[in-house]
RNA sequence: GUAGUAAAUUAGAUAGUCGCGUAUAGCAAGACCGAAAGGUAGCGUACGAGGAAAGUCCGGGCUCCAUAGAGUAAUGAUGCUGGAUAACGUCCAGUAAGGGAAACCUUAAGGAAAGUGCAACAGAAAAUAACCGCUUAAAAUUUUAAGUUCGCUUAAGAUUUUAAGUAAGGGUGAAAAGGCAGGGUAAGAGCCUACCGCUGAUAUGGUGACAUAUCAGGCUAGUGUAAACCCCAUCUGGAGCAACACCGAGCAAGGAAAGCUAAGGCUACUCGCCAUUUUCCUAAUUUGGUGGCAUGAUGCUUACAGUAAUGUAAGUACUAGAUAAAUGACUAUCCUAGACAGAACCCGGCUUAUAGGUUUACUAUUAUU
RNA sequence: GGCGAGUUAGCCAAGCGGUAAGGCACUGGUCUGCAAAACCAUGAUUCAUCGGUUCGAUUCCGAUACUCGCCU
């Protein structure tokens, strides 16, 4: 087994969170769209991001629950020094959140950015 | 068994792997960072979201506004009676009215015999009722009959006008002047009488709302509306944990008005208190941290008091505390196939959302014994 | 988290107990060779939704839904 990481860093700020929204590159999947900048740390530094008007608190939380757990099982393959910030896509109903169609999407936009690091 | 009423309770379970938040007198007199104070990370262990955590509709604690105080008024709220409570617009037990076959349910349920306002359209009239009609009297005109001195007179009727009486009748309207029957009258009328309704008094029962009985008033106290103004009774200072206190960082001042017999201090006035500079406008600065923050009108059990809400006493438990904000993912098994939904200073309620499961009490009906 | 305001035609809006003014836009007509402008005509039947008070509710009262603003 790898090392394991240390506690992993969030974006805070709304300043944060606004900078990566204008400055950085967007990737639309089936059911999540990924904005990622560079920035100048060692380290990855994600957020995410859903609007109140979509669901309810409990909705919201379980969205960002699945995104935060593909995001950790991922994080040892991404390169280092990147904000990343995660949005649910609008036009999808709630309903339809699914585990594995975010950890494909997660899997398809991270190779279009090439943050990958190729593994064999 | 079927249909229903009321109340209480529960809110998927088990196992495995990988993860999240808080605490930690364990590993540990340990590791890393730091001059130090101190901080950081790991392993282990313990604990880790609801009945509504929601809406923010009420009430209270707590903090600041002067120490938040007194009086009058305003504003706002509540509104049958008695009790419970820290308090409440909540709860309990009753009363009245309405609904239901019943169990039972619903009700912002004071005052219109203090005053003001409003009641569209329709209708005679919408609140000091006389427009039509009905009745009586007088006058005028006129018809018929009789008489005649041919001018008119008398009698009966009709029409019009004037004066008076009259609320029995009048296509309306949500609502029409207590209802209905009999008597009575020129015509009518609570004008009189019986029954019902209303109002008042007395007696009895009840702490009381009120109930029952008897008597009286004849009802000009006239209809409705107070979730129209209002009156009466009771209560009510304001803002809110993004309150507030402390540490750190940062900045830039300018203009106007008033100033000790003044102006200000979160509704006005008077008193009292605080403080000596205060208020307003424009510009500038503030992306951090700590506390507030989890032992409380607390929960559970038992006993006693009370119809009950609830109270008293004893025992026992304390098991969320984040700050882009913690409970997830995957796999397997089971069934009833898992609804509504996520703490953010804390409590007591109300309201709204909600798949089902379980329990208790009661009502009606059917069948059997 | 807390506090406050609002919802009327496609858009902007007045009204506040007796059945909804006005402007822009749309549609049709007149005018014109054709347009524009001008003039005329037309639309609310669930005043966000659900209950209550009242004879009667856009208006008064309560609840629900949605939208917007403020705090340091």
């Amino acid at each position: 087994m790898e090392v394991k990481m240390k506690k992993m860093k969030t974006l805070k700020k709304n300043y944060e969170f606004q900078n990566v929204l204008k400055k950085g590159k967007f990737y639309i999947g089936k059911q999540i769209t990924v904005y990622i900048e560079k920035n100048r740390e060692d380290e990855n530094i994600f957020g995410i991001a859903i609007s109140k008007k979509l669901c309810t608190a409990v909705k919201r939380n379980s969205i960002k629950r699945k995104i935060r757990e593909n995001y950790r099982l991922l994080q040892g393959n991404l390169k280092k020094g990147y904000n990343i910030v995660f949005l649910w896509n609008k036009n999808v109903p709630i309903e339809n959140l699914d585990y594995h169609i975010i950890e494909k999407d997660m899997q398809t936009i991270f190779e279009k950015a090439g943050i990958l690091i190729e593994t064999n």
